[in-house]
DNA sequence: TAGGCCATCTGGTCCT
DNA sequence: AGGACCAGATGGCCTA
């Protein structure tokens, strides 16, 4: 497992602070984009839609750059959450989101079998709670056997190891 | 240097 | 109409 502590990247960002230093190099960024994009005919119709000018369509594209890039803060944000909430991971190792994303799914199915095993495959209280209660009672009454919760935990488990061992 | 991971930009599509 | 969401493209950083 890597390392994953990144030093800052130097990009045509358009961040508060970094969109005063770069102003020109983004124009020409944005300039040289337009270009290459130039020649698209679906493009062509779809600009053709609005009549927008082009001082018009360049600040559209920054705010909703500026949009795209707080939709992005907001994932990662909520991937760093899903991080903390998984056992067994040490802060300086963090995972990529691919691997949050499979520990998490291994870990909810480890924490099922769990359940299960405790309460013999029954989970009591669960089918009065509403529409969504009695879905999640018909998963559970679709978990694997015994052997195969077993088989569950074991994945679990090696998966945080491989992952403490990658570092 | 290649490959993995990531942030950002972008245009298209969906939703309100 | 405008914002949210999505997926592809691009390029930077890092490690093996």
């Amino acid at each position: 497992m890597k390392t994953k502590t990144k030093g800052k990247k130097r990009k045509f960002t358009v961040d508060k602070e970094a969109s005063r230093l770069s102003e020109e190099e983004l124009v020409k960024c944005l300039r040289q984009k337009e270009k290459r994009s130039r020649g698209s005919s679906k493009i062509v119709a779809a600009r053709a839609k609005h009549s927008w000018n082009s001082k018009d369509r360049e600040s559209r594209r920054l705010e909703s750059n500026e949009r795209e890039r707080q939709r992005m803060h907001k994932l990662n944000n909520a991937f760093q959450a899903l991080r903390e909430v998984i056992p067994h991971v040490r802060a300086e190792n963090k995972l990529s989101k691919i691997e949050t994303l499979t520990l998490a799914k291994n870990y909810i199915k480890s924490l099922t079998s769990t359940i299960l095993s405790m309460s013999n495959g029954h989970l009591p209280d669960i089918e009065g709670s509403g529409p969504s209660g009695s879905k999640l009672y018909q998963h559970y009454q679709q978990q694997p056997r015994e052997d195969e919760r077993e088989e569950q935990l074991k994945k679990y488990s090696t998966q945080i190891q491989s992952f403490s061992e990658g570092s």
